[in-house]
DNA sequence: GATGAATGAGTCTTCATTCAT
DNA sequence: AATGAATGAAGACTCATTCAT
């Protein structure tokens, strides 16, 4: 039984995660040391190590933390009813992971790429990453589908498969707005209505 | 006047970055030690570093090499004329990805997302990608422009914002296969076909 | 709060010097390994860098103490009321300086030789050295001044020049002894007053 | 038999001996490796090793070289006949002192407190300038006497211990020199003569 | 004679983690 | 609960010297 409150414990934690994360931000994850953490969160290595017994867990919390916060910019949109149409959608949904995307003033995306580049050769946090984009593609399953239901797109295709591209192109806007930006949520949604807008007739 | 020949010269170069490339596969780009890397080459320290000046270099030449490797997989389905209609497009650039993205039996795409993360706190990396980057939203471009023009697309949506898109959709295809996977070449292609062969009758 | 006490701080920050100052005595600045210093002074490298950041910081502290350490034998000479006669003064000081250097059984002056070579490129020790000649020679300034104005020496030349001249011989007493012996405090003396005590009538 | 002439041979030995200097005098003799030596010498490292066969070689020859190199400037001033009376003898001495220690650009001084740094954990470089230093006492020896024979000093006091004093000048004019500034010959030998002028009529 | 690629022990320094207080 | 001093293995990199060509 602890000596504090369950409330201070919660505090204490998420205080040294913030302090993680701007550290993690700033120089990336191997770069951070525990000392950079210790100092940024105006504590003690022994406090530090009291809430998370290793670095290796410091960085799991992290992208933990990270996955519930996004969460909370992006289930609204996911859960919209009624479904917002395929252009509005990629608009609203490039939007709020715009916005998320640069929290704390961070550059944008880095949180995305350095955790996808951690979980090539952490196994945890892969899982946990991976736990998360496969709920998206659930959701974007179910989205989707009602697409279909409702004549926005076509209904030949599985929607799991679209789900999948459409799943694509949203990691593929983080990737491509870290990299080399010059994509916009309404350019991203112009450029996806262009694409499923379609079908003249193929004169090939 | 070298002691050694040029091809000589090269053919060490190229064996100290393809030990280089194993051993970061194998175990990242920051748990692999000049050590590793020595040892994988059946070389010694000063012969390392008689090629390559720090680990930095060789961390840069190494995605410099993966760059120009990839090129060699994608060029020709970029540049072939007549162009591929979507879907086929989709299909057989997947493909290359894929088989490219597993070359010398690695995981799919380390290489992509360990360069991402690295580039996010090394800038050279990031200049040297997102140049690869760039280019080949140059070249999607072009490629979009021929579907409008031959009709497979609508030719609402300006070209540069579907390439964009389309880019985005490859680069998102690369971190979810090498995230969760469950996304093929063939559904992919089918996925990005059912979502062009759209506008049934929006009802909406 | 530091866990330790300022006391016990500091007096690991000299045990640490002691060990540094065993060790460049013994091999030399640059002979000498931060593993050397870390085993002399029985403690882990972890602990030596935690009192100094690197190498070049202990070797700036070592010179600063070998600096305070001198003026404890030379301050009392200096200021001494009334001041010396000039080959009293000589014989004193020449003393106090093999005395000085030959503390902890070192070679004669290796720590002034050292130092001096040191500092031909290491600014920070140049400016730490050069700092207490320029103390000296105005200490001396003082001292010349008293001499002329007690007629043991004339009072036709500045003392400025004098004190130069004076500093010189106590810097080359220094040389002279570390390389090639053979000077003891009272044949200086000797030396000195027969420079002195000259004008008989020259003949020329 | 050496398979080419003496005088190549020699020209040779030159060539890297100068190019040493240069670098020595640049970084100093531990941060000079033998890369930069053999770079400056726009020779090979084969080349090199096969006129000196070790870095040790090297710097002793250096010395070695610098140490016949000012008994050029020096052997006049002080073999001269007649003699020159002390405070032109000082300026003359510490004036060729200037021009050499200033050759080829060098900081003051460098070279002789860099030999005499060395010398403190070099034997055989500790050797070979102490013998010159010998040589110097000695000379020093001749002039005094010759000063007391011609009554510019008294004769009260033994010759060598007045020349110790005297070379204990000389090579703390260098070290001050170095160190310092602010001691130009004229002034060093107006201090001097300032000293030796003296006895007015002591008042104590 | 001359070359310069290769060697590998050795250098300084960092850092995740522990534990006496 | 909390502290922060201490640990020491591991890291990147250098460099005098050698020797096959």
């Amino acid at each position: 039984m602890p000596k504090i409150s369950e409330e201070k414990r919660q505090a204490r934690r998420d205080q040294i995660l913030a302090a993680s994360w701007r550290c993690f931000a700033r120089k990336g994850l191997h770069s951070t040391s525990m000392d950079d953490i210790v100092r940024e969160a105006s504590l003690s290595f022994g406090a530090v190590y009291l809430y998370y017994k290793s670095k290796d867990e410091l960085i799991h919390a992290a992208f933990s933390l990270a996955l519930q916060e996004m969460q909370v910019f992006l289930a609204p949109i996911l859960t919209r009813e009624p479904v917002y149409p395929p252009a509005i959608f990629v608009r609203e949904a490039t939007k709020a992971l715009t916005v998320y995307a640069q929290r704390d003033k961070l550059n944008f995306g880095v949180s995305f790429l350095m955790g996808w580049g951690e979980a090539q050769f952490n196994p945890r946090v892969k899982e946990l990453i991976g736990g998360g984009q496969n709920a998206y593609r659930a959701a974007l399953t179910t989205v989707v589908r009602k697409w279909q239901q409702q004549g926005h797109i076509s209904s030949k295709a599985k929607p799991e498969n679209i789900a999948k591209v459409v799943l694509s192109f949203f990691l593929g806007f983080i990737v491509q707005s870290a990299m080399i930006g010059g994509i916009e949520p309404e350019m991203a949604a112009k450029g996806f209505e262009g694409l499923i807008a379609s079908n003249p007739k193929p004169r090939l």
